[in-house]
DNA sequence: GCCAACGTTGGC
DNA sequence: GCCAACGTTGGC
């Protein structure tokens, strides 16, 4: 099966794109929500992410990919929560905001549109592709 | 900075 | 098991 794709918010003040870069990888913590969790538990080595900044920015800028699969969240005891670790693939050309987003009709049905609180979601293949093609970028 | 949406918690 | 209170997220 091809890998799957997905979408990541980050606040960019708290942990930015250029932070990624920088790290070279990263332990996806810090989700407590249960369909987020879902989400993560379900990433596959090799997944592909699409980082987007939250709050600042409201626009995808990357391609990542998930480079371990779901493991018990290390900053907490409490092992209802799981992390991914994420490397950084390449930022796009050009930015997606989330008004481009909202303006194109094959994308109007994410979750990032209609569940604007999930932080971790599934993007369907055809929707990651248009985004790249709108980032005027090609796959990773 | 505000506020709506909404998930989670805890008392009953 | 219900539901009110609370906290957080994130767009504007």
């Amino acid at each position: 099966m091809a890998p799957a794709t997905w979408l990541v918010k980050s606040e960019p003040f708290k942990y930015s794109w250029d932070d990624l870069v920088r790290d070279g990888t990263t332990c996806w913590d810090g989700v407590r929500n249960y369909e987020a969790r879902n989400n993560l538990q379900a990433m596959k080595r090799g997944d592909r992410v699409l980082y987007y900044h939250s709050n600042e920015g409201k626009q995808v800028v990357g391609i990542a990919r998930v480079t371990k699969s779901a493991y018990q969240d290390p900053t907490t005891d409490d092992e209802r929560w799981v992390v991914v670790d994420v490397s950084p693939v390449k930022p796009l050309k050009q930015n997606v905001s989330l008004a481009a987003i909202k303006a194109d009709p094959a994308l109007r049905e994410l979750q990032l549109v209609t569940h604007s609180r999930l932080s971790v979601m599934p993007v369907p293949v055809a929707a990651y592709k248009r985004i790249l093609q709108l980032g005027k970028t090609s796959p990773g």
